[in-house]
DNA sequence: TTTGTAGCAAGAACTATTCTAAATATCATC
DNA sequence: GATGATATTTAGAATAGTTCTTGCTACAAA
């Protein structure tokens, strides 16, 4: 089978990805989006945005990296994934949406969820300053399974 | 007073900084990593290695960008000082040693540190994996001083 | 002194990310 | 459906923080 250009560089409507909707917090899930977001669903590895940009290559011949951050960028402005960054390095993108901080293994560099014990508030445990609104909390550990 | 180009690049012997010792944690304190320390030391800003270079510039007008990363790198390996990240924007500097975590003001665009309340221990309310070795805990909030 | 090692300066190089411009797709309305 | 307005994608250029390279200088040990 031989696909038109127009058909290698259709976005949403064609090919649609069953299990994904086509709307997710008001984001329109294009096919771009979708291969994305799927990818992170299925991979536990954190990946970061050219990894994301290597595994999607097989279902999006034609996607280039600008659209891989593209997406990342909309799919964290609207609450879908998260996005991890340790120390300098190139940041990651995680779909638990949970309250969770993230453990880096040295050894294996693989980064892990932690999640907290039940019953933790976290912000009961800092000295704030008052009248502190607090919109988002990162917690990162860094370590080795020993 | 003209000075002689080995006098002006000199290091560490010539005009001491009588209150910073010439060796912390076994690292060297050259002159330049004198200065970059005691800018830091003096300034509560959590500054990024371009505004150490810009403060050091009046003491020390030929240190070069490069060498103040270096002088950075120097004191962070030699836990005299600490490496602090915000999502992607430049490394931040802080001689606070002390166990803490920085709140990151959006309004103003300033960092402070939050001490913890005393008597907590923060992996104890993290569910960890069994024979983890945890080196370094990192904390960041953000949000506004309302 | 000589010799080896560490540190510095200047600028080039690197890399993750963002921006720009043009093409394409989608949506709303006819 | 067709049309015009808006959104999205693409490719490549541009950006910015940081690191690397090279040649030179300083210091320490013998």
């Amino acid at each position: 089978m031989i696909l038109s250009f127009a058909e290698m560089t259709t976005q949403a409507s064609e090919t649609p990805n069953k299990d994904i909707p086509e709307e997710i917090n008001g984001l329109r899930m294009t096919r771009q989006r979708q291969e994305v977001y799927r990818f992170l669903m299925g991979e536990r590895i954190h990946p970061t945005a050219n990894e994301v940009f290597m595994g999607i290559k097989k279902a999006l011949p034609n996607v280039s990296l600008a659209t891989v951050y593209n997406c990342l960028e909309a799919l964290v402005q609207h609450k879908i994934i998260r996005q991890v960054n340790f120390d300098r390095e190139p940041s990651r993108y995680c779909p638990n949406l949970d309250e969770h901080g993230h453990f880096h293994d040295e050894t294996t560099g693989t980064i892990h969820d932690v999640k907290f014990k039940p019953g933790i508030n976290l912000t009961d445990l800092l000295d704030l300053p008052p009248n502190t609104v607090i919109k988002d909390i990162e917690i990162t550990l860094r370590g080795q399974l020993a």
